[in-house]
DNA sequence: ACAACATTTGGTTATTATGCCATATGTGCA
DNA sequence: TGCACATATGGCATAATAACCAAATGTTGT
């Protein structure tokens, strides 16, 4: 891997890193279908507020989302849509070894 | 979020986690094309052969790449091909952000 | 200006990830 | 059998992440 290659790498790593977490995915997953207000979040998550706003706060650094702030509250949205169109890849990852785990115990 | 949900998307985060960092993205992309025997990766990667051994480790416990050792060699290869459709999705993350970014600077 | 609210930021600590080295395992060949 | 090669695994030091609490910021309504 060269120099050239490294900053692509990394640069792309750092979307992946953006998502790999349960919370961030579910809050990607809310914004599929319209902005949300932080306030959302906060009473449908079990964590601290604060917890919520550093996820959100990944999020926007890595270009996934942007925010909105109306009045006293902030609105998030998906800045690019295609993200949610990986999850069927996903999922077909987790059926594909889930039917690997049946055949191991039969 | 509740306990089934979360079961999801902590399968899916772990997904994510595998494919965030640079060294496992830049193998599974040598892997669209082809299989590869673990020994080009130690050729063509500047890190200690255990370190690739262990992405590779990372991988495969993620249900994204299978092995297959013949003789001396370990070949790997892509279990679920549809990964590398999303990097269009991430390559449009990094060009929207290379976009804003020149706005700001000019 | 002040109080109440929504969100972000800073600090601290616990957990997890990464990379190297040394060692173990497995394979083919002399 | 013994040696050389390819890869995997265990251990350890360091770095990065995540969660909470406390405090700061910014906004609306009084």
């Amino acid at each position: 891997m060269n120099r050239k290659e490294k900053l692509i790498y990394d640069a792309r790593a750092k979307i992946f890193k953006a998502l790999a977490h349960p919370t961030r995915l579910w809050i990607t997953q809310k914004l599929v279908d319209s902005e949300r207000c932080v306030c959302e979040f906060v009473d449908e998550l079990d964590v601290d507020f604060s917890t919520i706003s550093k996820h959100l706060s990944v999020l926007k650094q890595a270009g996934i989302v942007e925010d909105d702030k109306r009045g006293k509250q902030v609105y998030y949205r998906l800045k690019v849509p295609c993200i949610l169109k990986f999850m069927h890849c996903v999922e077909a990852v987790i059926e594909y070894q889930a039917k690997e785990h049946n055949k191991l115990i039969k």
